[in-house]
DNA sequence: GTGACTTTGTGCATCCCTTCACAAATGCGT
DNA sequence: ACGCATTTGTGAAGGGATGCACAAAGTCAC
């Protein structure tokens, strides 16, 4: 085997989540016109280190030019070809509350390599009923999407109570891709991935660091007073 | 200084980011009326190992009862103390589309630990109108909410163009964390925790493995096709 | 009270990721 | 043609997280 299948094969997860960061860059980089950049500039466009970003794409192949730095089109093209993105992945989200909505609504889908091409809601009642200019599938159609339509990727938009539900429906229906913003923890055969979204968390480690900034400023008191504190808990 | 201070302020960051999971997974158990659960029933509800977890919470203190396991509400309890959710954070939303008024209606803030306080948007033409029982406001409160609501973390739910803007005016303000729901990196001074949450690079994750997936099934043919394919490109 | 059993908390080895630092490779000016 | 300046790609080192395995510490039955 080559050594580019191998390596397309052996890419470290750690660095698999950042090539969307540096896709996203590049992007930007070409609509305002720039041809070439530079490890140091793409880096600090995608919020990482020189070094780091180096290495992640040192796993895709060798695509920069020493003492120049990258074209951005190619490696744009290469690294949506790592992704997988030279596609479009039809996507399914299901449950058609605020945040569902929200989602069918973003258009940042189309530019970005996915195709929304259903909508669905375990609700009976507001199946039917227009979304934008599509309209709310039932659960049923599942089968049929993952066999006519090539689905894919399922989103689970549904409150936590119904996620699991929906998600054995989507893995029963062939999907093996699950992206979850419902709060809690999806049980999947091992061959499924999910990825999860959760604000409440995000907000959640926010608050653990702002907490420890504050309570740094209280360790201007002596220790002995801390301690004193911590006695009376 | 206590131990126990001194392992406060020592929790790694991989830590930090899976107590708000077990906090929810402990706060699932208690609404089922279970009041005691082992490293393994917990780890399993969170979706990790127990030894895992079991080496989570030893950096928070040692809860546990040997033997027997932990008792739910004093480790939620202690969870919640340590990210410091023992009081409810006030959070402002900027940015009324589609995403933000699906936020602004999300009712799993205020279980959580936080407190929309204001929904805020740039564009005057909004301002005034109500999403809810709320009205936008405009982005010229954010100095009086930091100083006289304790304003500490901003949710911004802009499209990318404007993102940065609001995030410099959330930091002028005084807003020190924020959550970053726009496509793209924020440049803020190095004391401000920025959080991103970006649909579109979880999906491209999935993408990522989906297409290996596939791309596996084709290793079926003799690994001199594969190299043949190679030459084509 | 005692012994069998259960489960925590943790030292240790391993693995993965990040960072450093530099040789290799390229463009450019002269 | 040649040396200088620049930037990539990558070994090697360092740091942090994960998984293992077990001693320590508790419960429970009797």
């Amino acid at each position: 085997m080559s050594a580019d299948v191998a390596a397309r094969r052996g890419i470290p997860d750690a660095s698999v989540a950042r090539l969307p960061g540096y896709l996203q860059a590049l992007t930007n980089l070409a609509e305002r016109g720039i041809s070439s950049v530079s490890s140091e500039e793409l880096a600090a466009a995608a919020g990482v280190s020189s070094a780091k970003l180096r290495k992640d794409l040192s796993h895709l192949g060798s695509y920069g030019v020493r003492g120049v730095g990258y074209e951005v089109d190619r490696l744009a093209y290469e690294i949506s070809t790592a992704l997988g993105l030279t596609q479009d992945w039809p996507v399914a989200i299901v449950g058609m509350g605020n945040l569902g909505r929200a989602l069918a609504a973003y258009s940042g889908f189309s530019t970005r390599g996915f195709n929304v091409i259903a909508l669905l809601d375990r609700d009976d009642s507001i199946v039917g009923t227009a979304v934008g200019e599509r309209r709310i599938r039932p659960m049923g159609d599942l089968g049929a999407l993952v066999r006519d339509d090539r689905l894919a990727i399922g989103v689970i938009a549904t409150p936590a109570e119904s996620a699991q539900d929906v998600a054995d429906r989507l893995v029963e229906a062939g999907v093996r891709s699950i992206l979850n913003f419902a709060p809690c923890v999806l049980d999947v055969p091992s061959d499924v991935m999910v990825r999860k979204v959760d604000m409440s968390t995000e907000l959640q480690i926010l608050a653990f660091h702002e907490q420890r900034r504050t309570g740094e400023l209280d360790l201007t008191r002596s220790a002995a007073d801390a301690d004193v504190e911590e006695l009376a808990l």
